[in-house]
RNA sequence: GACUGCGUAGCUCAACCGGAUAGAGCGUUGCGCUUCGAACGCAAAGGUUGGGGGUUCGAGUCCCUCCGCGGUCGCCA
């Protein structure tokens, strides 16, 4: 149960009722009526801004509004009070049976509690990861890939349909020097003396097996064929390495995408998608043979002024009309990927995320362009660019890595800290801000590390119950017995704090699900966890706030009730994260 | 030069389709804590939200402009 949209419901109803009475005029939009958390607790529990967002349609002073529609709500059971304040605000307090609902709803089903029919079973596709299969992932995909996993998650939760989708950059020129490269570590496996490897080709070691594997299968078969005749056939056997070592790095931070979408499958297959794609497209018009002016700034050194097909972006909000032929006839990189969204928006999707890297800023406009093109606008492409990670240990950059042959890969991150940091910790910021990792920092137990406290918090509550157990064997600790206890007993305005922030989870995940933005699950775990933390270092001192207090029975009930509570929140909070929640920390 | 993201406390960052006195953590300062639930607690100081202008009842948030930092800049992927 989400209070905050059952209150909004409630107000719209005032204003109904004010339409009604004919003190408003009918139909005002009250599209941007809110009812939120107070800035300040002390203000109240709730507040909406309903006066103020319909004063204009109303042609009415908003403390005139405010003052009807408080009437209007103080007549409501489950509303003690309605004040008017500031500008126009009303502060709601609301009745205790209201907030003890909720810790009963959020205790009953812990699965169920913040999940909503939001998404009304669209299906989204969420694309993310899609590192060329050239080697293993370092630490800069790893955070597309927890934020892509915990965007579908997220989603999911929130009731989209979600695929997870991985765009397997297999046709470029890429794999080429994937495949000569192993082609070498292929001579290396045969006996031949290599040396240094040449520039140009990827120097890293995780190319050995392949090679070895190379030989194992052919023989020597390949040495001496040309290389139009082996390419291919190492390409092959390359790939598909890498997409195993990659899928690997993927299962250790628990991701798994449900479609691995080839690039070279919509040229080589049964159709050419691409081709296909090109066609539609110049048959609405949107494609034709032009010049484009040079670029601007520095001019490349091999720029040619010629006439070429080009897409007309420039009428889908791009700079500039972009080019699907390569001078040498061949399909750019864009017009692969025009077919591979199409092919998307082909399946049923009408929704598509894609997850990128910074570097791809400038790529954004033109898929977005492309999306508009080619679904005739029925498809919304959102982009998110995921920032930089920086990596460091105890505040000093970390540099190479042997394994890779140049960046620290995202394997050896993983072993050393653990799933749970890594995916905590990237999450942990805005997706478009500059994220520092500090690897010695994330393993750290104390209060100092963001991923070790919320957790804590999660163990701490499960000891509490450990403990409940233990005081009093016969006690029944199951969810159904605790939600039968009476919760007037809840009066402390640090319990009623935590039981207020609890009934703002369905609300921050539907708004956190509508702008694609899991962080702010990630900082609302952290506050929330640290609202009980601050709850359980007040029990030191004031033992009658204890949580388990032997000869209280049923305040005892009460506020094990709210912690069971709490608990599912955290455990599904977590969950979305893709984040542990231990029973205990040793 | 163009496009794009960012600029919030000394530092690292939040701020929910524009809401009230801009919030946390670290650091600083002060007080507390004889393992009872301290893998610490409480409190204080700290801000012209990069500068300027505009829209609005109301702007960190939207628009314009300038400054600074990063990214990208026909056919690479």
């Amino acid at each position: 149960m989400n209070i905050f949209g059952l209150f909004e419901r409630r107000v719209g109803e005032a204003v109904a009722r004010l339409a009604a009475d004919g003190r408003i005029p009918d139909g005002i939009d009250t599209g941007r009526v809110l009812v939120e958390p107070p800035r300040d607790p002390s203000h109240g529990d709730l507040a909406t801004n309903a006066a103020m967002a319909i004063a204009k349609g109303a042609r009415t002073n908003p403390r005139a509004l405010a003052e009807w529609l408080a009437a209007d709500l103080r007549t409501d059971p489950r509303i003690t009070d309605a004040a008017v304040a500031g500008p126009g605000f009303i502060n709601l307090r609301i009745a205790p049976h209201v907030l003890h609902d909720v810790i009963r709803a959020a205790l009953l089903d812990p699965a169920g509690y913040g999940r909503s029919g939001q998404g009304g079973g669209a299906s989204v596709n969420v694309e993310y990861v899609s590192a060329n299969p050239t080697g293993p992932m370092h630490v800069g995909h790893g955070r597309g890939a927890v934020f892509g996993d915990a965007l579908a998650n997220l989603l999911a939760f929130s009731g989209f349909s979600v695929t997870r989708e991985y765009y397997v950059n297999d046709a470029g020129a890429q794999v080429d020097v994937l495949a000569r490269s192993a082609f070498l570590r292929y001579r290396e496996a045969l006996g031949e003396e290599i040396g240094a490897i040449p520039d140009g080709l990827y120097p890293g070691d995780y190319l050995v097996p392949v090679g070895r594997g190379l030989a194992d299968q052919y023989g020597a078969a390949l040495r001496d064929r040309p290389e139009t005749e082996w390419l291919p056939l190492v390409r092959a056997a390359a790939i598909t390495e890498m997409m195993a070592l990659i899928r690997d790095d993927l299962s250790s931070l628990d991701i798994r995408h449900e479609v691995f979408f080839s690039e070279r499958s919509l040229k080589d297959g049964p159709v050419d998608e691409i081709g296909r794609t090109i066609d539609a497209m110049r048959d609405r018009g949107l494609v034709y043979e032009g010049r484009l002016p040079p670029p601007k700034g520095q001019l490349p050194e091999d720029w040619e002024d010629r006439e070429q097909t080009l897409f007309r972006a420039t009428e889908f909000g791009d700079d500039v009309d972009r080019p699907l032929l390569k001078s040498d006839g061949s399909y750019t990189y864009f017009a692969a990927d025009i077919a591979y969204h199409r092919s998307k928006i082909e399946r049923g999707f009408a929704t598509l995320i894609d997850v990128w890297g910074a570097d791809h800023g400038g790529y954004v406009k033109r898929m977005g362009a492309a999306v508009s093109a080619v679904s005739g606008g029925a498809a919304t492409l959102d982009v998110k660019l995921c920032q930089l990670v920086r990596l460091l240990r105890g505040g000093e950059p970390v540099k190479m890595s042997k394994r890779s042959g140049s960046f620290v890969t995202l394997r050896e991150v993983v072993d050393e800290v653990g799933p749970d940091p890594v995916r905590f910790m990237m999450l942990f910021r805005k997706y478009d801000a500059p994220l520092d990792f500090d690897l010695a920092k994330v393993r750290e137990q104390s209060k100092d590390n963001p991923v070790f406290y919320v957790q804590y918090a999660h163990a701490r509550v499960a000891s509490v119950f450990r403990q409940a157990a233990e005081t009093a064997p016969g006690r029944a600790l199951d969810r159904p017995s605790l939600a039968a206890a009476d919760l007037s007993a809840l009066v402390d305005p640090s319990e009623i704090e935590l039981a207020l922030r609890i009934a703002q989870f369905p609300r921050l995940v539907e708004a956190a699900a509508a702008a694609h933005e899991p962080h702010r699950l990630a900082f609302y775990l952290y506050d929330l966890s640290s609202l009980f933390h601050a709850l359980w270092n007040k029990g030191k001192d004031l033992p009658q706030l204890r949580f388990v207090k032997q000869d209280d029975e049923s305040s005892t009930r009460a506020r094990l009730a709210l912690l069971g509570a709490l608990r599912g929140v955290l455990a599904s909070g977590l969950a979305i994260l893709g984040v542990s929640a231990p029973e205990e920390m040793r």
